[in-house]
DNA sequence: ACCTTTAAGTTAATGTCATTTGGTTTTCGA
DNA sequence: TCGAAAACCAAATGACATTAACTTAAAGGT
């Protein structure tokens, strides 16, 4: 049993991916050993090799998909959320937090991978995070098109609100966000998207910083 | 050479944590060996079992260390800004996001820690993250007492910009901000804690989920 | 002053990984 | 049909974290 023969092949890159994003539902990125997606391919830990520079790429590779994932579950949510704008930049918004607290251990791995290896040629790879940026700015264009929020520079707003969903997915997911007194998460998750969908892009063109002003 | 003199006894505990510290400035916390951190406080390995339970439990005390000297930070700041409501709230902010950009190895421990070990008796350990929610939201009643923001839920607003900072800071750290076209990076920075600052808290109080809108 | 216990280290295992090395067999192009 | 390349595997290496088994100093009683 040295090379398998073809009618016994394993797709070892795909299957990889796959089992490490279905360990993660049950363990932190740290815990999954390349042992353990080994097994679950049906490999041994030296074969994963030939298709990962090393453990740290593995896991880059599912980060990867996890935004590919990610991006999908917005764009789904928008086409359901029909045409109106402010629907769909809503709809964009509440995805990410929930794709974030379904998949806590995905969510951490996307969001605190293992360091960059050097792609020994790839001089600046394109951080596949970039689209979560970019259909978050693209859904606020739209709206500002629709007249709301008006007058707000869309680079500005689509890097505040991604902030403020990332700032708060983070804190659901590492189970930083005191259980409110008078309210559950899910309405306090609504209402800040609201708040934020309605006037994150509504600040005064003349806004300049404190320093600056009289 | 096995239990040192009273005269040349070291404090381990202290020692370590400095140490930790120390490294995570040049190492990402998951390169932070406690073969590494007993090197620089002048032990062995095993020596550091004495004192931590485990190396998570060591890592834990510096992630406690680390929310200490943000809290410190903030406060100085804040002490700095003078007695405006509104600019004690902007310096807290600001010093938030510096603190995370100047220490990123220590800020991706801080909110990406290992697993608590069950402390075999505390019950629910008090997460000292809780004080960083603390100090915003004080700040902003504070200002709320000035009259700004008004009308706003200080408990839900205050989770509102920690989530803010927080994302933006883990961007940052994570260098997942790109860089914009037109401004820099404080400047940004800037604007967008100016824009939450005054606006944040300014939802009017009728706001509801959409789903119960018309 | 002795003797016992406890404290604080040390060195020597153990076990788990990631990663490398050195075959072995199958595929595939010429 | 032959030789190189591909895809694996088993065994070896080297870091670690963690535990076990001593060793000596400090502390406290007698």
């Amino acid at each position: 049993m040295a090379r398998p023969r073809k009618d016994q092949a394993l797709d070892v890159p795909t299957r990889a991916v796959a089992a490490a994003l279905h360990l993660l539902k049950t363990h932190a990125a740290t815990d999954v050993s390349l042992t353990m997606v080994a097994e679950a391919v049906g490999c041994r830990p030296p074969a994963l090799y030939g298709h990962f520079h090393n453990r740290a790429a593995l896991l880059h590779a599912v980060h990867d998909a996890g935004f590919a994932r990610l991006l999908t579950a917005q764009r789904e949510a928008m086409a359901q959320a029909g045409s109106d704008p402010r629907s769909r930049l809503r709809a964009a918004s509440l995805t990410y937090l929930r794709f974030a607290r379904e998949n806590p251990g995905l969510y951490r791995l996307m969001f605190d991978p293992p360091p960059r290896a050097p792609p020994d040629g790839a001089p600046v790879t394109r951080d596949p995070a970039r689209q979560a940026l970019t259909v978050l700015r693209e859904a606020l264009v739209a709206g500002q098109h629709a007249g709301i929020p008006p007058g707000a520079d869309p680079d500005a707003a689509a890097i505040t609100l991604w902030s403020l969903l990332h700032g708060m997915a983070s804190l659901l997911v590492l189970d930083r966000v005191p259980a409110a007194h008078n309210r559950s998460t899910d309405t306090m998750i609504t209402q800040a998207v609201d708040l934020v969908v309605t006037r994150i892009g509504a600040a005064p063109p003349g806004l300049r910083p404190m320093a600056s002003r009289s």
